[in-house]
DNA sequence: CGTCTATTTGAATGTACTCAAAAGCGGTGG
DNA sequence: CCACCGCTTTTGAGTACATTCAAATAGACG
């Protein structure tokens, strides 16, 4: 591989490399598992009620992860850009239908991780099970961090803080699927927008 | 060890068990990190700002992890029981000052984990590392799943799923704390609960 | 341009909160 | 055993934050 030419796995391996050194051979393993995927802006790449297969890294693109409950009323729970995992983790680790949508905001292109494989991979190659780890430790005090925030903190700082914390979001995504995201409606963001000018 | 008595460590062990299995030299390993600590009612485990030493295996008792805002509203996160795993993990897994606060509920007894023996343990027993990327994975989900509720699920029916969920600590903690866990007033929580009657 | 969707605006409503006070409950000491 | 103290829970009135519904305006895309 030309190191003048970046490899089609170099944001992916980066990612991983944050967390823990491959060998090159590892590396090969691992990309060799990887099925990329392209998807239309506002097509699916999961929806709620089929079999959830895979781990998905973003390359390229915006992905929202959300739940629609009884009403059709729907949750962001996440946002993907290039460089962050998504998927519906609960249902793919544990075979089982997916609750979660995942929707592609722009067209996207990803890798899939089938979730089949993980077993596999985390025996041939442990730093695969330690990389995980992390991303699940790191996921878990991210989502921890979230409750709390919609727990005790009015929906005109939850919102002052998501524009803060993710300026290059807050243009990118539409003001409807960031007010899912803090948990009101799009009026009501209108209202806070108007409020904070 | 006598097969009749129970070893001190037969609960965290079990718990471990639930995901890896161990061999003896292996437990051996394991229970020598464990400290021992009893904790009178209402003392705390951790206090907010306090370093965080340890990932704590509720043996016996009750403790809250609560966080407090700017003006001293406190968020429940999670009650531990007896069985359940309890710490700021944000704090002791990144050796940061605490943000959280645990309290016993109940005069409660645990083992405490040094968060700092955590690589070594990995590294000697690679099992470990895969039993708590089971533990966040899992937490992850389950933090997921309390997010989503909160964005979507009214108080009423949030306080409905709790008890139903976990009766026995509908009964065994204070209202104030429940309320606290739901996201809501003690004064609306008991409005609710005349409701339902 | 025209159509479709997203955002804004406003009025009426509902859910949950604040504050204050009363009632209930558990422990302690007389 | 009862009376009292402190804390939790309940009750109620008034209020605030956020929603619903409807309609107007603005933006995006063909």
């Amino acid at each position: 591989m030309n190191s003048e030419i970046p490899s089609l796995y170099a944001a992916i391996l980066a990612n991983v490399a944050r967390d823990v050194t491959l060998t090159p051979a590892e590396e090969a393993l691992f990309t060799a598992l990887l099925l990329p995927q392209q998807v239309a802006r506002y097509d699916y790449l999961l929806q709620a009620g089929q079999a959830a297969h895979y781990l998905t890294f973003v390359n390229q693109g915006c992905v929202r992860t959300y739940a629609s409950d009884a009403h059709g009323k729907e949750s962001v729970l996440a946002f993907a850009v290039e460089g962050w995992w998504c998927a519906d983790f609960a249902s793919a680790l544990a075979r089982a239908p997916a609750t979660l949508t995942l929707q592609a905001l722009e067209d996207t292109q990803v890798w899939q991780l089938p979730a089949e494989q993980l077993e596999a991979l985390y025996a041939q190659v442990p730093k695969f099970e330690r990389f995980f780890r992390l991303l699940f430790q790191q996921g878990f005090v991210h989502q921890q961090r979230r409750l709390t925030d919609q727990l005790q903190v009015p929906a005109a700082v939850r919102f002052a803080r998501f524009r803060r914390q993710y300026p290059r979001l807050s243009q990118r995504v539409a003001q409807r699927h960031i007010a899912s995201y803090l948990g009101i409606t799009p009026e009501f963001l209108s209202m806070l927008r108007k409020r904070q000018a």
